[in-house]
DNA sequence: GTCTATAGTTTGATAGAC
DNA sequence: GTCTATCAAACTATAGAC
């Protein structure tokens, strides 16, 4: 249950964001939200028209705010091969995965164009700001030369969701953590050994 | 609905292998999966004792053939990056996603001991099956010299299951190619460009 | 082995009082 | 704006006839 200090319609809205990340949104029930929002069904009915709208705004806030975290890592300090590496090992709950890819494997999302909007578009900026960085990166910002920007940038935000995927199979972020160190090792050029990160 | 050559058990199975993968645990209900196989109600509870038994059925049959269907790539012909490429590029039902790699986003699957670990399993042995025609491949067999398999091996697993989210995301098969084409210039060696698969 | 009947719960939503 | 009452449908399962 959300502090009193948030309104309503945002304790419902972060209640929203909790469920979808853990539950998806076949799982998720209006129930639950109230529950864990601390909310009535009237009140629920009230600020949003049913659980579809009421998603449409968790998952656009889920979606604003990872990319705005995955901006400060990528527009942050360092060489392209840093910034790639800081966004690669910043800290998360792996376990956890992905707040906006686990919402790829639900039908009910991907199904309805508005819903999905937020995912297709937050992945997709990531893949183009990777890119970018790649692009820079190979001439002279610690990355192997002569990568592809869209291909190698497609392989890292790849790595980054399957590797949420190998790290809940197995029940520990190690699978991440070591899927996470390959691809760094592949990035890097090879007369240089990976820089520590 | 299946053909009346299978038996009901199967028929059930089946029906629910299609289900799990399209709508995962939670979205798969008792009714769903007799309508699809074409059994009653009685009939399914006569074979099994409930919508638990049966998905791990269902679950320890699609990991069962997932895990030949990669044996069979992975055993195959050819220099350990060539059959590393096979296996990246074999076709795919890309927007399908993974059937075993899906049920990890699933909380009622990795919160149960029994469901998780056939996933558990088949991703940990692709893992380890790939680290050793890594490990083969750095000796001479096309790959990128110095490599370490385990990690490697991670991050292809990895780039895998990710392409599929990107792929569900955007609605288009493209992002996973564009994935597997990124990672498959990273396992190449830098003198020479990654071979035609 | 398969069927129908039944049951208790939850889901997603509406109605109307306050 | 929030509450309770109510609803039709679906969910998961059991009972018992055939």
């Amino acid at each position: 249950m959300y502090s009193a200090a948030m309104s309503t319609p945002e304790r419902l809205i972060s209640a929203t964001r909790e469920l979808l990340w853990e539950r998806g949104y076949v799982g998720t029930s209006p129930r639950a939200i109230q529950r864990l929002a601390g909310a009535g069904q009237g009140s629920m009915y009230h600020h949003f028209s049913g659980k579809p709208e009421l998603a449409l705004a968790a998952i656009r806030s889920t979606a604003d705010e990872l990319r705005s975290s995955a901006a400060g890592v990528l527009d942050g300090p360092g060489t392209a091969y840093e910034r790639i590496a800081a966004y690669l090992l910043r800290e998360r709950d792996v376990l956890r995965g992905c707040p906006v890819g686990r919402l790829t494997m639900d039908p009910d999302v991907t199904a309805d164009r508005a819903l999905r909007a937020p995912v297709d578009e937050t992945l997709d900026w990531l893949r183009g700001r990777l890119a970018e960085i790649v692009a820079e990166g190979t001439a002279g910002g610690g990355l192997r030369p002569g990568l592809d920007p869209q291909a190698t940038a497609a392989a890292v935000a790849a790595t980054v969701q399957g590797g949420y995927v190998l790290a809940r199979a197995s029940g520990s972020p190690e699978a991440f953590d070591t899927a996470v160190r390959g691809l760094l090792a592949l990035l890097a050029p090879d007369d240089e050994p990976a820089p520590e990160a």
